[in-house]
RNA sequence: GCUCACGUAGCUCAGCCGGUAGAGCACUUCCUUGGUAAGGAAGAGGUCACGGGUUCGAGUCCCGUCGUGAGCUCCA
């Protein structure tokens, strides 16, 4: 043996305080803990060999970077989450014997595994899964991996269809990894915990149908979802927080604070503005219309139906006649069609074929506003035209996608459409996303990102020349990166008309919603044949940008119900200000000083109940309505008010009545979000 | 759409193994005239989502319809 063959049976290994050691060959990544420290090697759970998550059991073949991953690490928590989906998988399968496995991942909230059974699994059962999962994990059996070929590995899950499935699309020479813990085996690219005995805080939460490989084409299975964390503080912090959120609901909120109401006798997706949701809305609305001007869009108003050869010039009939309402058709029609012996299926043919016409609940609001713009004609020096309207739109969602205000079958977008040149493209998106800024920091929304939907360069399914598309995908990158906020840019996630920017937030359940978009579209123009004159005084295409910030008004209302609690600012607010009169004494008192508030344009309502003064803030308090101005005998007698504000208790500011007024006021105007009155 | 769960007074919920409905809050009336998150008393209010079926008898069991909720690949 020579010295160099020596030194190869060592290799070298860099820690992440970088410092290096070398330990033999194949030392494993527990043995380098080990070599660490004792503290090290009990916590150890896995090991990242070159930033590649590995079980601690793995060798260590060749120079490489190792760290230690613990339960501090932050990659920590999916391997924890994915061990306890197998652990989960082990218990059912000791209850359910006959239980096919599907697939069972960590998510960001837990870990769930779909299983094929033959009943599902009821909330009893949950639980005898739960005693059952809690004996896997004090027989503490290890994970133990094993590579095997595809033939051993058929042989192995011969009785999981599932398995065999997933099996055949391995790639040749892809590893094929599967993991034991102690009855329980699965296909499985790791890593996994040592053993099962290091899962100790979990909570399986719920059951639910999921398509197998998520295509309703295929059999449902049976998901049960989980969570788990290191401590046990962890878990019921979790726990409380989707009480939290529950709490905070805009499905809840909304209704007890009377701001909207959906009707089963009205129809599913269909919401009832009530005269409390209805003022948000206008406020809303009239914020974001005074910016309009200011950008210089032109409001308009549409109405809500639309002739079917209309969308059939822009493509939405029949392309998308799955998610819209069905046609209306014409009387006469109807009855000639009904003399004719026409059947169902006939009459949808012939409706796509143009046959039979009719009109359309619109689904979208470009066709009119093309019209609109086409109405007149255009020259180079009219552009941009920005044609912006609340326009309200229907679209039929399947039953199963509709939920409080965010999917709904019927809303009304902050929809703009803009008319420009190819040159003013980049300035326009610019202007839009300038607009998203000012609204969501106005109302101190943070917490939302953005993503660019770029072309799939392998694709040829896109309209419009490459060189366009690189313009367009520029600009939006760079308004993107202007906007100052998190974005992905995600190839093969443009519309085939052209790039877009999405704005996506969540709610406080954890699920994301996209809000609004801006997009860059280069086929209406050319399928409504749309023309602007040249400064060469040549006829010439303009482009197209589709622009609705914040997506639809219930959407984005029922996701600032759960940003604000409830607890709207002061120019939100449906009722600003309620005035309680100690006693009948000062009821007169309340209402002359209803009337000045009123008359300097605030909402005010006077509560001159027979009622307690405390039940009556209670009330209030309730309501969340943000300033009480509570009236007694000294208050009358000094021409003042003892103001208490939303949440901050028994604290309360004695103003003169002018002054609380003129200090709601400039807060009304400047649209602030803090209620504190100051000194 | 599909799977499962749920649907009882305006709201939140109780109602066991089938024996013809109950509480709290809200509401109405009366007493009380109050000082910063529920003063007291009385009263009214329900074809138990809807439609069928089983049964001597159904809120309760079965089927269907409607509605609501969770979920329906963050790849083994």
């Amino acid at each position: 043996m020579t010295q160099q063959a020596e030194k190869k049976a060592e290799v070298r290994i860099t820690l992440p305080d970088g410092s290096v050691r070398e330990v033999p060959r194949g030392t494993t990544v527990r043995g380098v803990a080990e070599s660490i420290g004792p503290g090290l090697a009990r916590a150890a759970l896995a090991g990242r060999v070159d930033g590649e998550m590995v079980d601690l059991k793995t060798p260590i073949t060749a120079d490489a970077r190792v760290e230690i991953v613990t339960d501090r690490d932050d990659d920590a928590l999916p391997l924890l989450r994915h061990s306890a989906a197998h652990v989960m998988a082990t218990a059912v399968r000791a209850l359910r014997p006959e239980a096919h496995i599907g697939f069972g991942p960590a998510i960001d909230t837990g870990f769930y595994y779909d299983f094929e059974v033959d009943r599902p699994f009821s909330t009893d059962e949950l639980e005898r899964i739960e005693e059952e999962m809690g004996r896997v994990v004090e027989s503490d059996d290890p994970f133990e991996r094993r590579e095997v070929t595809r033939e051993e590995a058929r042989e192995l899950f011969r009785d999981d269809p599932l398995k065999l499935e997933r099996l055949e699309e391995f790639t040749e020479g892809e590893t094929i990894s599967v993991y034991r813990n102690g009855p329980f085996l699965d296909l499985c690219r790791g890593p996994h915990l040592p053993t099962t005995g290091r899962l100790k805080h979990f909570r399986l939460l719920h059951t639910a149908g999921a398509y197998w490989r998520g295509d309703e084409s295929r059999q449902m299975l049976q998901r049960i979802y989980g969570t788990a964390f290191f401590s046990e503080k962890e878990l019921a912090k979790h726990l409380e927080r989707l009480e939290e959120a529950r709490k905070r609901d805009h499905r809840v909120v909304g209704p007890r604070l009377g701001l909207f109401t959906i009707d089963e006798k009205v129809g599913q997706g269909l919401i009832l503005w009530k005269p409390k949701g209805a003022v948000i809305r206008q406020e809303l609305q009239e914020f974001i219309s005074g910016h309009l001007t200011r950008q210089g869009y032109s409001q308009v108003f549409t109405p809500h139906i639309g002739k079917l050869d209309l969308y059939r010039t822009s493509g939405h009939y029949p392309y998308y006649a799955d998610s819209q309402f069905p046609p209306l058709i014409e009387s006469d029609q109807m009855e000639r069609l009904a003399d004719e012996g026409t059947s169902c299926s006939e009459l949808a043919n012939r409706m796509q074929e143009g046959e039979v016409q009719g009109y359309m609940l619109k689904p979208m609001n470009c066709p009119h506003h093309i019209r609109i713009f086409d109405s007149d004609a255009h020259s180079y020096r009219d552009l941009p035209v920005r044609l912006a309207e609340f326009g309200t739109v229907y679209r039929w969602e399947q039953s199963g996608e509709l939920g409080g205000m965010t999917r709904v079958r019927g809303f009304t977008q902050d929809d703009a459409h803009i008319f420009c040149t190819e040159e003013q493209v980049a300035d326009e998106i610019n202007g839009c996303l300038e607009l998203v800024k000012i609204i969501l920091g106005t109302l101190g929304m943070e917490d939302y990102r953005v993503r660019v939907g770029l072309r799939d360069p392998d694709s040829t399914k896109y309209v419009g020349e490459p060189e366009q598309w690189d313009r367009a995908e520029a600009a939006c990158r760079d308004a993107a990166d202007r906007l100052g906020v998190p974005y992905s840019a995600e190839p093969g996630e443009a519309a085939f008309y052209g790039p877009k920017i999405d704005f996506v937030v969540r709610d406080v359940i954890g699920r994301e919603w996209q809000l609004g978009t801006v997009q860059v579209d280069y086929t209406l123009p050319e399928r409504f044949d749309l023309s602007y004159t040249g400064a060469d005084n040549k006829p010439h295409r303009p482009v197209m940008i589709h622009r609705a910030p914040f997506g639809s008004m219930e959407r984005f209302i029922g996701v600032l119900i759960e940003h604000f609690g409830g607890e709207f600012p002061l120019w939100l607010s449906p009722v600003q200000i309620v005035v309680l009169p100690i006693s009948d004494e000062q009821a007169e008192a309340a209402r002359e000083m209803a009337v000045e508030l009123k008359e300097a344009g605030l909402r005010v309502e006077v509560d001159d109940r027979n009622e307690t003064l405390n039940y009556r803030i209670r009330d209030a308090e309730k309501a969340r309505i943000p300033y009480m101005a509570v009236l007694g005998g000294r208050e009358v007698e000094a021409g003042t008010a003892a103001v208490r504000t939303r949440g901050a208790g028994r604290k309360q500011q004695i103003l003169a009545r002018d002054d609380f007024s003129a200090r709601l006021l400039e807060k009304d105007r400047t649209r602030s979000v803090e209620l504190a009155l100051g000194e």
